[in-house]
RNA sequence: CGCGGGGUGGAGCAGUUGGCAGCUCGUCGGGCUCAUAACCCGAAGGUCGUAAGUUCGAGUCUUACCCCCGCAACCA
């Protein structure tokens, strides 16, 4: 079986996980689900990134150490991806023994080759924070955080010399011109960084003490990017007595990034891993952002929205469609409650759960549920109506395959419409009243076949949904699978549900928008 | 001359190798009655930011300019 080994970020705990760290892991679990179905040995990683010099502040903040900390915050975590059925296969923290002692000693290895080098680092200094920033961070020549004055100040620190592998990965990003996805966040790079020539990346600090000790000076904290970005191949166990998932998984297929971290994961890790002679992944993709109506995110607006409160009230499968649906590839998408509720009532209600309903109501009204065998009476609007499905597949295929996730989405749906505009052309209450039952046979089994085929396709970001809609045709197991997306002609003598169960009841606009609203912070 | 993204009918967006400008919502008109007042059809509405260029042909390529957003190296 081909393997297939997928990230995410592992994301920084310094407080709740909002709706964009939950897209990523939506994004990810879907291409897995995705990959599984095609019959790949998907697995998939995501975890928390635990050390750091925030970490530590917030800890304190809140009356705990930093362990008690992480740990409270990685519980949470999993609690999150839990609710939202990810289906990860290992969730890494570095604060874990097997990655703490596999970065040391990476580490250590690194400067024995010469690659990790001892310097000074500089930057303004804000003491009350103690934290450095760039010239570029000031806000007003004054710290950002507090307002205060910064100092320029100096410290002891460890050096990774990039310059030396520069040439070496644009020769690479030359071979592998899809190694970074989408091409513009490559151009981005590769003008801003690599052309104009790399800096030699600060590996190590002093002047905090929530981190890996570098083991031959351990004054010094193994800082951010050596630490996090390892955490792809120390999940694998890389660099211990068992390696065995990392010869089998390693290199990654693909590595989900959001776009504000492409820079560490398009430069430094493949230098890193240059470094240590391992391949470099395939693919990384940086998708976009959500987007609220006015700009990003932020606390002191006041327009945060997280998870939970929008899966309580609207359940998982229109979460995950809202957020893929709304996401163009690689690009930011925008989450307002009134597109939210429009989504959910046009999309879900109207179009997919009506279609269901409608289908469920006629088959028991005309057939008293039951459906034998494929037929098709009504030679030219069937066939068509199949090439169409067949030609939506494809599609749909293809654009997950490229992980444009909302085209296939969107294709879905117009298998969805398309379907809907059958009954229309084969009007089965007319073959109804003419008693034209080889022609009414048809339309119905092609209805179900059709539900059938796009149960199937949106299975891997509306899982439930998908149940609902099968088990309520009673489809049996063995064609609930993405090869019998292309047969047309398998069902045979099912019994369709005589209670038809609503699989999304329509909002009231004004009340679900307010409702919305209320959940933003 | 920093870099990238965006600027497409009232709103939100597609448009992945240049070939009659699409989708969803909204508006107007019609059809249907199986269905969650859902579904289907039709119409109005765009000089695809501006200007020039390449081409038989450009939203799609080139150049200049304008507006919005993000990044700008150690904050994840």
């Amino acid at each position: 079986m081909e393997k297939f080994y997928l990230t995410t970020p592992i994301y920084y705990p310094s407080g709740k996980f909002h709706i964009g760290t939950a897209y990523t892991t939506v994004l990810a679990n879907t291409i897995k689900r995705y990959k599984k179905a095609r019959g790949y040995d998907a697995y998939l990683l995501t975890g928390t990134d635990e050390h750091g010099q925030k970490i530590e502040q917030v800890a304190m903040k809140e009356g705990k150490t930093p362990q008690e900390h992480v740990d409270k915050m990685a519980e949470e975590a999993k609690k999150l991806w839990n609710l939202m059925e990810i289906e990860y296969d290992d969730f890494i923290r570095t604060t874990q023994e097997r990655h703490e002692t596999v970065v040391a000693d990476i580490f250590d290895r690194l400067m024995e080759q010469g690659d990790i080098y001892k310097s000074e680092y500089e930057g303004w200094y804000c003491m009350p924070c103690e934290t450095y920033f760039t010239e570029r961070q000031l806000v007003d020549g004054k710290c950002p955080d507090c307002g205060r004055e910064v100092k320029k100040m100096k410290e002891e620190a460890y050096f990774f010399n990039m310059k030396k592998y520069a040439d070496r990965l644009i020769q690479f990003y030359h071979d592998n011109p899809n190694f970074i996805l989408p091409e513009s966040r490559k151009n981005e790079l590769f003008n801003n960084f690599l052309k104009p020539g790399l800096e030699d990346l600060c590996v190590s600090r002093t002047s905090f003490d929530w981190g890996i000790k570098v083991k031959k000076d351990p004054k010094h904290v193994i800082y951010v990017w050596l630490d996090a970005l390892t955490n792809y191949i120390t999940a694998l166990g890389y660099g211990s007595q068992d390696d065995s998932l990392m010869k089998k998984y390693w290199p990654a297929d693909l590595q989900l990034v959001g776009k504000d971290i492409i820079r560490f994961h398009g430069i430094y890790w493949p230098i890193f891993l240059m470094a240590l002679g391992l391949p470099i992944p395939k693919q990384i993709y940086a998708h976009g952002w959500i987007m609220m109506k006015d700009g990003k995110m932020s606390k002191s607006k006041g327009n945060v929205i997280y998870p939970e409160p929008l899966i309580e009230r609207y359940g998982l499968d229109a979460f995950q469609y809202f957020i893929l649906r709304e996401m163009s590839f690689g690009q930011d998408g925008t989450f307002t409650p009134e597109s939210f509720v429009e989504r959910f009532n046009f999309d879900l209600c109207n179009d997919l759960g009506n279609l269901l309903n409608r289908t469920i109501g006629m088959l028991n009204k005309y057939f008293d549920g039951k459906v034998e065998k494929y037929c098709d009476a009504n030679k030219e609007l069937d066939k068509t109506l199949e090439n169409y499905a067949i030609g939506s597949i494809a599609q749909v295929e293809n654009e997950f395959d490229t992980y444009y996730i909302s085209n296939a989405i969107a294709e879905t749906w117009n298998l969805v419409a398309r379907t809907n505009k059958y009954i229309d052309e084969t009007a089965p209450w007319v073959l109804y009243k003419e008693e034209k039952q080889e022609e009414l046979k048809s339309v119905m089994y092609h209805l179900v076949e059709n539900l059938r085929k796009i149960a199937i396709l949106i299975s891997p970001y509306m899982k439930h949904t998908s149940n609902r809609i099968l088990d309520q045709l009673n489809i049996p197991e063995n064609l609930r699978t993405w090869d019998t997306l292309h047969t047309y002609d398998k069902i045979a003598n099912i019994q369709v549900t005589k209670t038809p169960d609503v699989l999304f009841a329509r909002l009231e606009k004004e009340q679900e928008i307010e409702a919305i609203k209320g959940m933003m912070k």
